[in-house]
DNA sequence: GACCAGGCACATC
DNA sequence: GATGTGCATGGT
């Protein structure tokens, strides 16, 4: 058992399953994917219920609205001048690229779709990891500000490491399982909301229980 | 009123 | 290629 399995073990089992990634379709995931970016989930849950209501929470519909509806009805989610331009972006490479049949996708190699993604304007790493391992079900793990904060914190990241070698140090001492990557990144958040804010220091996180606690940095 | 939230593109050095 | 900055809402 080694650190990373560890961790999941005990974030587990505090926490349980944790039923990511909230949304009922493949496309309301990747629109999510896109509205959370730096950005409270209450607020996306806003803005996705503005478009449920304007019967715009599809590919096709979104393409539709000009840019200030759209604009518009995203406005909770905050940047919404800018989520609007990404959110669009998002959907016409999917539109293009599939039609928005996901299946199409299913022969295409992990790596070559994370590479077209990061093409795509308003894509970064981690909105990237998260299509992929949330939306189109690729073994990526997803890393964000949270893992970063509770690896440093814990010290099994180091205050170099980068997105990058933060997702190698996961991917290398998992086995590759989709829902293995999915519960652990949603455990990550849920721990990072309740216990690794950036301050308050955490007092009572459950990592620092038990054998944990060797591994905590001051 | 300050701080924070499930980032990213772009400018500048 | 590293570092800084703008983008914006809503909760605590």
């Amino acid at each position: 058992m080694n650190i990373a399995q560890n961790i999941y073990r005990k974030l587990f089992k505090e926490f349980g399953k944790q039923h990511w990634w909230p949304g009922e379709t493949t496309e309301e995931i990747i629109i999510g994917a896109v509205l959370t970016q730096n950005t409270n989930w209450g607020n996306v849950v806003r803005a996705i219920q503005n478009l449920k209501t304007a019967d715009a929470l599809s590919f096709e519909r979104i393409l539709r609205l000009s840019p200030q509806k759209l604009s518009n009805l995203i406005r909770p989610s905050g940047y919404f001048n800018i989520k609007e331009k990404r959110l669009r972006s998002v959907v016409q490479y999917f539109m293009e690229r599939c039609g928005a049949d996901f299946e199409q996708l299913a022969l295409i190699p992990t790596e070559e779709l994370r590479r077209e993604l990061l093409s795509v304007h308003g894509v970064g790493k981690e909105t990237a990891d998260s299509i992929l391992l949330y939306a189109l079900g690729r073994a990526v793990f997803v890393i964000d500000a949270y893992t970063m904060r509770i690896g440093r914190r814990h010290g099994f990241l180091n205050e170099d490491d980068d997105y990058e070698s933060a997702r190698a140090f996961f991917e290398r001492a998992l086995h590759k399982d989709i829902s293995l990557y999915n519960e652990y990144h949603a455990l990550i958040v849920r721990l990072g909301k309740e216990f690794c804010r950036p301050k308050p220091r955490c007092e009572n996180c459950p990592l620092n229980r038990g054998e944990f606690f060797m591994f905590q940095k001051t």
